[in-house]
DNA sequence: GTCCAGGGCCTAC
DNA sequence: GTAGGCCATGGA
């Protein structure tokens, strides 16, 4: 395990190389919701028209959204993959706002964190990842959001203590940084930015990295 | 044609 | 508690 500045470091070297990112692209806190649940697994171009395709056949509430007959919502989201389950998981999270006061989300916004983060985690196909993008990016919670790239940059600088799960890398952010959601926002987007551009899978070395030979984290970042 | 993308569920061990 | 199969489209 590398000293806790590490991170704060690796931060400032992301935001230096790519700017900020302005995340999450959508034009609203439902729509964040919506959008977290059809990138799983899936480019966000790929996302991005299943979203317009939505927006053309509904005002993007989940009253609206739920009044669509599900094999057309199926139709609208083909884009993005996965759309049967996917349509399935887009009902239920309306479902569940409508329960919960609707599209002005203020009674769910009064519920503690983590009560927030059961009542998500409890709704059919809404997993970690998920959950916590839509504290963050939906509810402004200071909750750091772990994807693949994130684990698998970590893997590769070898600054892992255990095995990588979820909980284990969201810990080690969450005990390194302070609890800012404008930090955690910024920080997971400039991780997908890097990830995009120089982290695939099939890029084990990445020669042209930001952060080749302008730190001093011991090695390259690949 | 092959690999991969801003995961999560289910089933076997 | 975890490894493996499955879900599906679209771009590189």
């Amino acid at each position: 395990m590398r000293d806790p500045a590490f991170l704060h470091r690796l931060y400032e070297v992301l935001l230096e190389s790519y700017g900020p990112q302005s995340w999450w692209p959508a034009d609203s806190p439902f729509e964040v919701m919506v959008g977290a649940v059809l990138t799983q697994n899936t480019a966000w171009n790929s996302v991005e028209r299943a979203i317009s395709q939505l927006r053309k056949n509904c005002d993007m509430t989940p009253e609206r959204l739920l009044l669509i007959p599900e094999e057309k919502l199926e139709e609208l989201i083909r884009p993005s993959g996965y759309f049967r389950q996917k349509a399935a998981r887009v009902r239920g999270l309306c479902r569940f706002l409508l329960e919960n006061g609707g599209k002005d989300l203020s009674r769910l916004a009064v519920l503690p964190t983590s009560e927030l983060r059961e009542r998500f985690l409890a709704l059919k196909g809404i997993g970690p990842e998920t959950a916590d993008s839509i504290l963050l990016y939906a509810f402004g919670r200071p909750v750091f959001v772990v994807d693949a790239y994130t684990v698998r940059l970590l893997e590769r600088l070898d600054i892992l203590p255990g095995k990588g799960s979820y909980g284990e890398v969201q810990d080690l952010f969450m005990r390194s940084l302070p609890p800012d959601a404008g930090l955690f926002n910024e920080y997971h987007a400039l991780l997908v930015t890097h990830a995009k551009e120089r982290c695939r899978k099939k890029a084990p070395l990445c020669k042209t990295c930001p952060l080749n030979g302008r730190c001093d984290f011991g090695r390259s970042l690949i």
